[in-house]
RNA sequence: GCCCCCGUAGCUCAGUGGAUAGAGCAUCGGUUUCCUAAACCGGGUGCGCAGGUUCGAGUCCUGCCGGGGGCGCCA
């Protein structure tokens, strides 16, 4: 494919360190030789690149990996570079470097994560709540994942829009309409603003259902929003209105970026729509089909085995979401130099997406260069592996998901120090809780369906959210002992004799390889496990290497550093996770 | 019928073609004159099945079995 490359989204690291070396040695064997540094088992790292380049050339891997070992400049990075196995090389990092890297890393505001030399303009579209429809467990996944990519991405320095394609336009809305009118202004008001979303659609969908009267009104009165009668879009801007500020409730309890000005409806492209049908159709694509016109993109075809089309505009002349789908690949790659647009939703309509991608590549909406990618998630599942929903059958409301984690997070706290005033837990409550809910769904691969368990996310123990605040929450209570402040850099070179010191020195200097890696796969779920193993490594480190009994003030010194840069890491890696690591818990 | 995703320990899940496949939970046992025991340490079982590619396969390819999802006017 012809274009500009694509970012490069992975940063500079301790392995690429050792990767660009090593090239230096493969290069002079075989230009473009891959070194594959990888982390190993047997040393800090291995470079297994020797075996495959020895079985091209045909010869004898281990002398051939002996031959890259003598050629490559690694003195001042290794303390041991040997060849092992039937060509492996093992990489042994020298303390004095590790040490410095690590000084490096503290004396900088952005922990050793370098900002991209070249910034990318990335659309983030994800949440999408619609309108007058309460947010259920099932519009989570999407908003935490879509948040936490937007935090990473910036924090890379690239540029972040998020765009919020609220559900608030479509046949729906005469129903919706009639129902406001039908209900009264200020009761429509109350209800909605009270949140009791869901009553509100199931009542105008039983009259929709029962009264054929109100459904001739509900019909004629799309027909009116279609064609812009005040009035009706005056009616039409209440229930939005509300709705958004409802979702704002919602998303400000969850703790994401997300605010009324990120919302770009589906309202917003009514306008463009007529532009895609005529732009489509003056490039050929499209097909006239049992009254429909439809986009044939290829290699997709349906059950029968014929193409299969994607609806633009419907026999009755209305715009399917597909055509809106277009002219929203086309309003942000035109208008907004969109370089890359994130669709942070669900799995299902991963055909659906592929399709609207490909046709707007014919189309010429998505030219080489750019990028659209569907970053599918799974569903949240309960107990019993179906659709996770309440006991009453209902699907569960976000809002009241989170009220209950909070709940049941200040519950912990409580019956651990039963003295401590309900106020002062409270936001300690609220972190954990929350943090607990987005922690689980953010740790699981996005591509996989998870069940929902209260016990094990709220557990408060094994690879959670509050595991993780917790291992926090201990190293700020060692320095309010020592009466400093872990965001202060010390400046101190942190000595490395323990195996739990330099194991710990090892995992913070892949923070901006874990970085890399969650942003070159769209997973936050990366972030997460390297966190995870970072507070795993910091335990193991604080059982074994008292800090302020340290035996000697350059060991305290040594493990203070160690531990502020522990604190600051996990910390600012929540921080692009969304969740929140408070001093004490 | 076609297409997509998934199948790893009793359970929930990690695992960028590399050496002996890892965590957590659960279970059993141990650790607190010491910075928060919400912690730490130890004990053992597994890649759905069959082929193939490769020096090397949980990972890539093909087929089969099992589970989920999608497949024309809802979004």
């Amino acid at each position: 494919m012809v274009g500009a490359p694509m970012p490069r989204w992975a940063m500079a690291d301790l392995r690429a360190l050792l990767e660009e070396r090593l090239g230096v040695a493969f290069d002079a064997v075989e230009p473009g030789a891959d070194p594959q540094v990888r982390p190993s088992d047997h040393a800090d790292f291995q470079a297994n690149g020797a075996l495959a380049l020895a079985r091209r050339l045909g010869r004898d891997p281990r002398q051939l990996a002996a031959e890259i070992v003598d050629r490559a400049e690694l003195a001042d990075l290794c303390r041991a570079v040997e060849v092992s196995g039937p060509g492996f090389v093992n990489l042994t990092l020298d303390d004095a470097f590790v040490s410095r890297q690590l000084q490096a890393m503290a004396g900088d505001q952005r922990l050793g994560v370098e900002a991209v030399e070249e910034p990318v303009t990335v659309v983030v579209d994800y949440s999408a709540p619609n309108v007058a429809k309460e947010m259920h467990v099932g519009h989570l996944r999407s908003t935490i994942i879509g948040d936490a990519l937007c935090r990473t991405l910036d924090f890379a320095g690239h540029k972040v829009i998020r765009e919020n394609h609220v559900g608030d336009w479509g046949t729906p809305f005469g129903m919706l309409i009639e129902h406001l009118v039908a209900v009264g202004e200020e009761e429509a008001v109350h209800e909605l603003s009270v949140g009791d979303l869901d009553t509100f659609y199931r009542q105008a969908r039983a009259s929709f259902d029962a009264d054929e009267a109100f459904r001739e009104r509900a019909r004629r009165r799309v027909v009116l929003l279609q064609s812009g009668d005040e009035e009706t879009l005056r009616l039409w801007r209440i229930l939005v209105g509300q709705s958004i500020r409802y979702f704002d409730a919602v998303y400000s309890q969850l703790g994401v970026l997300l605010t009324d000005a990120d919302v770009v409806g589906e309202s917003f492209y009514n306008p463009m729509l007529p532009g895609v049908v005529a732009g489509l159709d003056e490039r050929g694509l499209l097909v006239e089909s049992e009254g429909a016109l439809c986009a044939f993109p290829e290699g997709f075809a349906n059950r029968h085995g014929d193409p299969l089309p994607l609806i633009v505009q419907k026999s009755d002349e209305g715009f399917g979401y597909a055509a809106t789908d277009l002219a929203a690949i086309r309003d942000r790659v035109e208008r907004l130099g969109a370089r890359v647009i994130l669709y942070v939703v669900g799995a299902p309509q991963a055909q659906h997406l592929e399709m609207c991608f490909a046709v707007a590549r014919m189309a010429g909406w998505l030219p080489p260069g750019t990028e659209a990618v569907h970053v599918a998630h799974g569903s949240v599942l309960g107990s019993d592996r179906k659709m996770f929903r309440s006991r009453s059958g209902h699907s569960v409301k976000l809002g009241e998901l989170l009220e209950e984690a909070v709940l049941r997070a200040d519950a912990a706290l409580a019956a651990r120090d039963p003295g401590r005033p309900a106020q002062e837990r409270a936001p300690v409550a609220r972190a954990v809780g929350t943090g607990a809910v987005k922690y689980a769904d953010l740790s699981t691969d996005r591509g996989h369906d998870y069940v929902f368990d209260w016990d094990r996310m709220l557990a408060l123990e094994g690879d959670t959210g509050p595991y993780l605040q917790y291992a926090h929450a201990r190293i700020h209570a060692i320095f309010r002992r020592a009466e400093s402040d872990p965001g202060a850099d010390s400046g101190v070179a942190p000595v490395l004799a323990q195996p739990a010191e330099r194991a710990l020195g090892l995992v913070l200097l892949g923070y901006p390889e874990a970085i890399g890696a969650t942003l070159s796969s769209w997973s936050p779920s990366r972030l997460c496990a390297y966190l995870f193993s970072l507070a795993t490594a910091f335990t193991t480190f604080y059982e074994n290497c008292p800090v302020l009994q340290a035996p000697d003030p350059e060991t305290r010194a040594s493990r203070l550093a160690l531990a502020a840069l522990s604190a600051r890491v996990l910390d600012h890696g929540l921080g692009l996770l969304g969740i929140g690591a408070p001093d004490q818990m």
